[in-house]
DNA sequence: AATAACATGTAACGCGTTACATGATTAC
DNA sequence: GTAATCATGTAACGCGTTACATGTTATT
């Protein structure tokens, strides 16, 4: 039940339309941990009012209806998150891309890896810069915001894979 | 559909039997990329059998039937991975429990970082020493392995993780 | 002789995608 | 006034999990 506790999560940063949720899946940083399209999330907030985990607190224009978390659905997410898994279950169509590479030549494989290793350069110049204008807005002492922790976590995972792209393609065969 | 495309790499890698295949689902490196079980593993293997990608090649004791890729099998692979789609959709729940960190307490965030800090430095450990074993049977300028090309990938995923980790648990408002 | 690991298979249910339907508001 | 965006909702189908059922071979 992760899309549950992603949704408790993303209103608990701010109450928010389920159009609106299904937006925010798609963008930073939500967009690396979780996902799910409208027509899932609309069942989905009407179960979670049914079971006491957000009420509906404001309409708006076009018939908007805004959601919050109550205190059952914090302590919900609050169980959920100090309780994890041993192992986690991952499904990355782009690690199992990578695993795959090597069924392809040379050729294809570097014409693949090209794109990637110039995509996350440039994601990681922006988060890069993003990180330097909100430190240089902080006090040096002072515990990270949530954007700045999981800016963090963006930043080196990003690396990590741009790091690779670049490595690969230096060694991979020429031919 | 890429379940399909999982199990005809991994059987590219090495002809298998569906519950062989399941086992390997679960171990290093398929484990960072793609998860199934038995159970969804067998009918996919049949409707593969059926669509011409896989022929069951032998049997064995127990029942065992090992299958092999055809050459159709080889080609739906390749197109696969030479069209890879603009956006990767990422579901992971790891990720999700990082984002949602900081709606817990600072003692709370820092019991759940110190394992994952601990696990993730054993594991860059165990990959570094298997790297450099490997890189000393090998002549420098050889294009890399499967195996290496895999590794060096999960070491620096691996290593991300565990450097966020330290610098979350070192940043942490502590109370 | 007992237990663990090997090995295949089915059924019910829940999660997720695609396609469709409908209408309101804003920007040009 | 027309297109883009906002906004909710349903239905059919496919993917994935859990639980169950069955039998074989290797290990101790």
């Amino acid at each position: 039940m992760a899309l549950r506790h992603a949704i408790l999560g993303l209103l608990t940063e701010d109450r928010a339309s389920g159009y609106a949720l299904a937006r925010r899946f798609k963008r930073q940083p939500w967009r690396y941990a979780w996902h799910a399209q409208y027509s899932q999330i609309h069942p989905e907030l009407s179960r979670m009012v049914q079971d006491g985990l957000i009420t509906q607190v404001a309409g708006g224009a076009r018939g908007r209806k805004i959601y919050s978390v109550t205190r059952a659905g914090e302590n919900e997410l609050r169980t959920w998150l100090l309780n994890p898994p041993e192992n986690f279950v991952v499904r990355s169509e782009f690690v199992l891309r990578v695993l795959l590479l090597l069924t392809l030549d040379p050729r294809d494989a570097r014409a693949l890896l090209a794109p990637i290793a110039a995509a996350s350069a440039e994601e990681v110049a922006t988060l890069r810069a993003a990180i330097v204008s909100a430190d240089a807005a902080t006090r040096p002492d002072a515990p990270p915001s949530w954007e700045r922790l999981t800016a963090e976590f963006s930043l080196r995972s990003v690396e990590a894979q741009h790091g690779w792209a670049v490595w690969a393609l230096a060694h991979l065969d020429r031919s």
